[in-house]
DNA sequence: ACGCAAAACTGCAGACCGTGCAAAAATCTG
DNA sequence: CAGATTTTTGCACGGTCTGCAGTTTTGCGT
């Protein structure tokens, strides 16, 4: 068997790989054909040639074959926001992190599109698709939080346990912010995808996730065609 | 028993609310008492005084009884966005119906603080209030493009299939900005409950709302305590 | 090449989830 | 009260997911 990559690892993990990627691979097959809610964890397992015991040692339920596509991303987000240069502003940190990690986006059209084919028949694997990106939200917002206030004397764990009202309300804001932008930006994404899903034909993603951070960093105004477009 | 309503409609009606509100306690209390993942339907039908096969009757899988509150906010909160007056800016607009339906959960802060710690231990089910909202999320994002683009002509049905490509163009935009106001409507939402919901004697959840669409309104810039505190 | 230890795969039993169906009970209507 | 409508309930059935124990495969030192 010729393989694309050097073939890392042992046997071991190269058949874990394999099997994984069977397993995603049967299990996207079978929904497109059938519908998704016609997939059984047996039929995926018989079509990777697997037993169904062997399913659930792979993925922690059915619907997590569905939504694990890019399940490596956000530490890579994480570790652009901490390794980005102290210049620009947060929400531009974050966009580019994410944009960094979203270029590969266009370049698996065909796996992608599919995937947001499947997960828009399917409201419910959607809303685990996004819970599957809340505790990634959790951790950005910590790199966030780090790429801001490092060495804020207001995170200390030893600080005094009654810090003066006004410290609390700083610490308070402090905490805030970072949840916010992460959530935020996390939201971008998501529209941002299902908006050029359904028309991906007519525009090219890094434009629709542009223009998305456009409107953030402009404080959400009233749209400009509204008003009269001005590029 | 006494009513804080005076008692809607027939005997059937107030059964079947009694019904639901029965599961939804009985489920919440089993919640805390031994933790979410062993609480089974058959515990939360029989504290209930009902049968397993009623329970389904009433929320179509078990995790929804964890994640019906406040379900039929987003119908008024969708309302108060299209009876809105024409001046103010979408977002104010969004903000002000969000907050006037939100200023029940400071005073149902009971149930609301036990909804979010049972949330909090499971990401699961808040995955799936996310996904809950999804649904209401379209139906805020047509209820905003209403409000701002109404009687445009780019929205037309029998518009010409070939229409010029800056009109195209501009009908996209028209169709992301709705669907990111309301996204991020929702998503600062969640961001503050989860936030307030930690610290909430220090704090209003009103202030902590309030904060957070200021910073969406500023276009999410750095943080004011890390460059000066100024109110 | 051989054999042992670690890891993976598998079948099985069992608990739980969720649905369709039809009978029984409760409620509404006249 | 009688009939129609709605709700509740029990039952059967298929699917999901977990723990356990036995078997097979892989890694590795000799």
């Amino acid at each position: 068997m010729v393989e694309g990559v050097p073939a890392e690892g042992g046997l071991r993990e190269r058949k874990k790989r394999a099997t994984r990627a069977a397993l995603v691979e049967a299990a996207v097959r079978l929904a497109v054909e059938r519908g998704v809610e016609n997939v059984t964890v047996d039929a995926i397992s018989a079509a990777a040639g697997v037993s169904t015991r062997t399913f659930f040692n792979y993925f922690d339920s059915r619907d997590e074959v569905f939504v694990m596509v890019g399940s490596d991303s956000s530490d890579r987000v994480c570790r652009a926001v901490l390794a980005a240069p102290p210049g620009p502003a947060p929400l531009e940190v974050l966009r580019d992190a994410l944009a960094a990690e979203l270029e590969e986006v266009e370049q698996q059209q065909e796996v992608w599109c599919l995937h947001a084919e499947v997960l828009r028949k399917a409201p419910q694997l959607l809303a685990r698709r996004i819970g599957a990106h809340m505790a990634d939200e959790l951790g950005l917002a910590e790199a966030l939080a780090e790429r801001i206030g490092a060495g804020s004397p207001l995170f200390a764990e030893d600080r005094p346990a009654f810090a003066s009202p006004e410290d609390e309300e700083r610490r308070r804001a402090l905490e805030l912010y970072p949840r916010l932008l992460a959530a935020v930006g996390g939201t971008a994404v998501r529209v941002a995808v299902e908006h050029w899903s359904v028309r991906q034909d007519r525009t090219r993603f890094t434009d629709v996730f542009r223009e998305t951070f456009e409107h953030l960093a402009a404080g959400l105004p009233e749209p400009p065609a509204t008003a009269g477009r001005r590029s």
